[in-house]
DNA sequence: CGTGCCTTTGAAGGTTGTCAACTGTAGTGG
DNA sequence: CCACTACAGTTGACAACCTTCAAAGGCACG
């Protein structure tokens, strides 16, 4: 199989401040205290990916954590061999890799690039203490983990319960505050983030079902859909294929 | 839906000390120092569940958690109409309820007892209390959390890329640890702590394709299912089915 | 012994996966 | 500028798995 390219460790050029950092507010650094907040500033390594770009690979071991400064990033987890699924989408604020970082084990999945994204990567040591001077961050991160296993189980709980329609015009929603827009007649355009490869991964099917679903769709009036843009009408459609679900 | 019965409230008839817990070495609390065990130990409550009897319900508000002393709980979560599925099992030592104790909001499942089990329950402050003092307890929380999260992306992988055949072999594998023996003539028997209802939630199938199933298996000399007693002469059987997986 | 629930079995149908071929697009090099 | 390639996306045919519905069997409990 043929692998994306790892990341070239490409220093940003310019350098972010963690004093003024936007997605910091979004996420569990928000309400750190100045000393640790110029630690993090002093000790982080600002990385910049291009789309495409592996972050890491499952099974390598972890040395730390990284947080999304911007742009987005998909964790990609596969199977014995070579099928895969899209776990989740990560975006401003967010850190990836934690999971591995408290378990002190490997990465158990991998991160990679979906457009230019620059990451703040965290090494152990530095977390350690900055863990350790504010306790309170740990208890954000246990809400953020918590967050994440109530989405993994509502997940399980859709695929094995629901059709495909109904987990796209799901997934759809879900989409609709990061990446959609309404324009001015009322239309609301989400412009899909990932491809209909990984958009099967992300539903746990496969491409060829999304092609006929994404159809069908059409063919009812939900939704149309152009390359990466999707066109929604009425919202009320779509909700109404969430709840209906469909047999299965 | 008939409602399963709420817990009745007994106070356990023994008086449980957390300074001679078992259960407690394979918790987070284990290496708790004595100051905070004994405050525990005073402020706990101990509830004793019969088999069926609800701990919570799904939409309830939390307000701290609950160890399993000794028994099984199972945590179930429901659909927005009636559909279930089988979140985990949990026994000895682990803790149930905390998801919700950290995001501060309302039970996400419901946690029942398939066997008479003893539980103690840690109200908030005393929580709040603890964690204070030992900071420590949050990183075993998050390690738990952690591996949770990643058997629950693994469930997901597993549902949406397996047939029920190669995800039922997977699963008596995961029950072998706690439910499996093995007899003199070296057959390994599982005995199953739940339904074939339970099972199909677990799976995330139906109860007439489990009965399909372990026919199957049984025609080809994989397991032998008796009531909930599983008994398995070859292991490796159990693994083929799991690498090949099956199509879909 | 009857009742009720869980489990099993059967038949039918639908959703989805698989395989193969085709289309469209983007990128490359002549 | 255009042919060529590569690859993602689409479409069609088919099969298989699984769900659904219905009914019968088994087991515990009153």
């Amino acid at each position: 199989m043929l692998q994306p390219p790892l990341h070239s460790n490409r220093w940003a050029a310019s350098t972010l401040r963690c004093q003024d950092c936007q997605a910091r507010c979004n996420s569990v650094w928000g309400q750190l205290e100045d000393a640790s907040l110029s630690r993090l500033d002093q000790q982080k390594t600002v990385l910049r990916l291009e789309p495409g770009e592996v972050l890491y690979r499952q099974g390598e071991a972890s040395g730390g954590l990284y947080v999304v400064h911007s742009g987005t990033l998909a964790l990609r987890k596969f199977d014995d061999l070579g099928q895969s699924v899209l776990l989740r989408l990560v975006t401003d604020g967010e850190a990836v890799g934690y999971r591995s970082f408290f378990e002190r084990g490997n990465y158990r999945a991998q991160a990679e690039a979906l457009e230019t994204t620059q990451v703040c990567y965290l090494k152990a040591p530095l977390l350690h203490e900055t863990f350790g001077r504010n306790p309170a961050l740990l208890l954000g991160m246990l809400q953020r983990l918590a967050n994440q296993l109530a989405e993994a189980e509502e997940r399980f709980l859709m695929a094995t319960r629901r059709s495909v329609r109904c987990r796209l015009a799901h997934a759809l929603l879900g989409l609709r505050d990061l990446h959609g827009e309404v324009d001015e007649a009322g239309v609301l355009t989400v412009t899909l983030p990932i491809s209909r490869q990984d958009l099967a991964d992300l539903l746990g099917t496969r491409p060829e079902t999304i092609a006929r679903t994404t159809k069908a769709l059409e063919r009812d009036g939900v939704a149309v859909f152009r390359g990466r843009k999707v066109l929604i009408a009425d919202l009320d459609l779509l909700f109404d294929e969430v709840e209906l679900g469909g047999p299965q």
